[in-house]
RNA sequence: GGUUCCAUAGCUCAGCUGGAUAGAGCAACUGCCUUCUAAGCAGUAGGUCUCAGGUUCGAAUCCUGAUGGAAUCACCA
């Protein structure tokens, strides 16, 4: 039961009747504006070429055939060269109920197909700020979007947890640290790890201060300062082996990790695995090994490797060290590796920011022209940064929104909203806590998604976060409306809809048109890896309901079979709100 | 300088593979709670879609160039 590809395929054969022209992929339609009469809409521009006719009379004479012939279509209107048909209002209804009967609605059967999402990858250096959390909220919705939309999907998390920035933390814990613990101190252990961060970059640049002050120019005393030179010390002994910088990595390692996953789970996202680099940081070099012999890449005089990608507009790209060590690529390429061979996947998403474009587009071009099967399959997921109306967040000098600090406010902010509103008078406490936080947490997901990943947004505190408009409270709103409609209808113990016909209010047409679109939206988001598509479309959704809910009171119905159409309508609105949301990893409440 | 990305209402953003008078939200102003939740609804006002060319019956959308902004171009990750 699918009105707009039987429309499809009318015009098709209006098209082959009248002008002999079979078009070899479905016609483009579009959803008639709202000013006109009508539900679908062909531009027939494209096809005076095949009547020889002016715009208006070739819409005129397929207009005729499509009445003549089809059985979905009541009426149309020409205006100027647009071919406005109108749908039998019976068949909106079979549509409704059919939608209402599938038990999984919007989610796509199985298409056979793998693929791996990879997002968060967090460094343990430091906690996680505002910019992690578009990308934590971007991985999550791109992974249940691609679930929904057939594929087999899994979330990892490759944890950046050694190399020199872990070491600075170390280093300045170990001068200024004192035996403080998470425990001792009160609080959550990424924070503590990030307080030693901040501090190292404190000392080193008094450090540097003083040696400058001492004759040195700056980029030497950048270089010899005794803070770096230890941290970088430190690093040796750790890939040494040493035992008591493995303990303290290990130590403060845990302080990070247990603390990031008490942030994940406020977030509400997760992952199937999960990489450490301190595991996977010596792969790639046989890769490079590989790649010498098949001639990919090549050895300078002074043992280190590189690649020549100008024939693909790059420049030319180190892979291996002189001294045999490996660089960030060479990880890559061999994590690529690993990855496929732990889950063959079809398609492999990095949820990572638009600062490593350059990165990835090498890399790419490399697994490329190893031959590796799955490169093609390989998408780079690039989002832009969250810019704050002072600048650009620097965490070394602790301009950044912490993540923590931001999902307790807006939490507050959702309670002071929901009591100044008197939503909470009949709520126990554990029931308002868990409210403010789903709408806390969906105001501020939303507020993230909603928006192109690829643009860079600013997010002011004190304006950025609201519970009206276009935002996620609104939505959860609206599907906290209709559950309470609900709540009463089953009260009444009325008997469901079975799909008879009833009259059909204009906003109820558009209500089941948009549903009918909700799973081609999801299809739509996956192929595009875009939340954004999904946000926008439920958002379009819960406004048009809202229109409705004003407009129609549904329990003021006199005849018990238009209310219990209407009340099938409601629910399949809730229904797609409820999933659509939850999509963008954002929950729906119930009552608010 | 090379490469890539961005530029739409005062602000934050939509605008799908080119299609009708460019849409929302916020902020401003006007109305609507004795009937299902006003975190809502209806309305007013607000635009030379950065600029200049080009392609097309038709361009915010495609092409070229310019301007402004961002990222990147490490034997850092």
């Amino acid at each position: 039961m699918n009105i707009e590809a039987q429309i499809q395929q009318d015009i098709a054969h209006a098209l082959s009747d009248l002008y002999q022209f079979v078009p070899e992929t479905p016609v483009a339609l579009q959803p008639t504006r709202k000013e006109f009469e009508g539900s679908y809409t062909l531009v027939v521009f494209p096809y005076t070429r095949l009547s020889k006719l002016g715009p208006e009379q070739t819409a005129e004479a397929i207009g005729n055939h499509l009445l003549a012939h089809s059985q979905v279509v009541s009426a149309f209107q020409v205006v100027k060269g647009f071919l406005n048909v109108s749908i039998k209002p019976d068949l909106w209804m079979q549509l409704l109920f059919s939608m209402g009967q599938e038990a999984h609605f919007g989610q796509w059967p199985a298409n056979g197909k793998k693929v791996m999402v990879e997002y968060s990858s967090p460094n343990t250096n430091k906690p996680l700020h505002l910019g992690h959390l578009r990308n934590n909220f971007l991985g999550y919705s791109v992974a249940q979007i691609l679930a929904a939309a057939g594929y087999e999907v899994q979330k990892v998390n490759l944890v950046n947890d050694r190399g020199i920035h872990i070491c600075k933390s170390m280093w300045a814990y170990q001068q200024f640290g004192v035996g403080e613990t998470p425990e001792s101190a009160g609080i959550k252990g990424d924070h503590l790890v990030g307080k030693y961060y901040v501090l190292f970059d404190k000392e080193y640049k008094k450090q540097i201060e003083q040696l400058v002050a001492e004759g040195m120019t700056e980029e030497e005393a950048k270089k010899k300062a005794s803070a770096i030179v230890q941290a970088q010390e430190m690093l040796i002994k750790w890939e040494q082996n040493d035992p008591a910088v493995r303990a303290l990595w290990e130590k403060m390692n845990g302080w990070v990790l247990s603390g990031f996953q008490a942030s994940y789970q406020t977030m509400g996202v997760d992952f199937d695995h999960y990489y450490y680099e301190s595991n996977t940081y010596l792969l790639g070099k046989d890769i490079v090994e590989e790649g010498l012999q098949k001639g990919v890449f090549f050895k300078k005089d002074d043992g280190s490797v590189w690649i020549d990608l100008s024939a693909e507009g790059m420049d030319q790209k180190l892979v291996l060290r002189s001294d045999g060590t490996s660089v960030y690529i060479t990880q890559d390429m061999g994590t690529a590796e690993l990855k496929y061979s732990d889950f063959p996947f079809d398609q492999s998403v990095y949820v990572v920011g638009n600062e490593q474009d350059y990165h990835f587009k090498v890399l790419f071009a490399i697994l490329e022209k190893l031959g590796r099967p799955y490169a093609k399959g390989m998408y780079h997921l690039s989002y832009g940064m969250v810019d704050l109306p002072s600048g650009k967040m620097k965490s070394r000098e602790g301009t950044v929104v912490d993540a923590d600090d931001l999902m307790q406010e807006m939490f507050d902010t959702a309670e002071a909203t929901s009591r100044e509103l008197g939503k909470l008078d009949d709520f126990d406490s554990q029931e308002a806590r868990k409210l403010y936080q789903m709408l806390g947490m969906g105001a501020l997901k939303y507020f993230l998604l909603k928006v192109d990943p690829k643009k860079r947004m600013l997010f002011n505190p004190q304006e950025s976060i609201e519970f009206q408009g276009n935002t996620g409270p609104f939505i959860q709103y609206t599907h906290a409306r209709i559950a309470s409609l609900l709540r009463k209808a089953e009260q009444m113990q009325l008997s469901a809809w079975q799909g008879e016909s009833v009259a059909l209010h204009p906003i109820e047409q558009e209500l089941i048109y948009q549903i009918s679109q909700y799973p081609a939206k999801v299809q739509e988001a996956a192929q595009s890896y875009a939340p954004s598509l999904l946000a926008n479309y439920v958002f379009d959704l819960a406004k048009e309901y809202n229109r409705y809910y004003a407009e129609v009171s549904i329990f003021n119905e006199l005849d018990p079979l238009t209310l219990r159409y209407r009340l099938a309508l409601c629910k399949q609105v809730a229904e797609v709100i409820k999933k659509a949301m939850a999509l963008l990893g954002i929950e729906v409440p119930e009552r608010m």
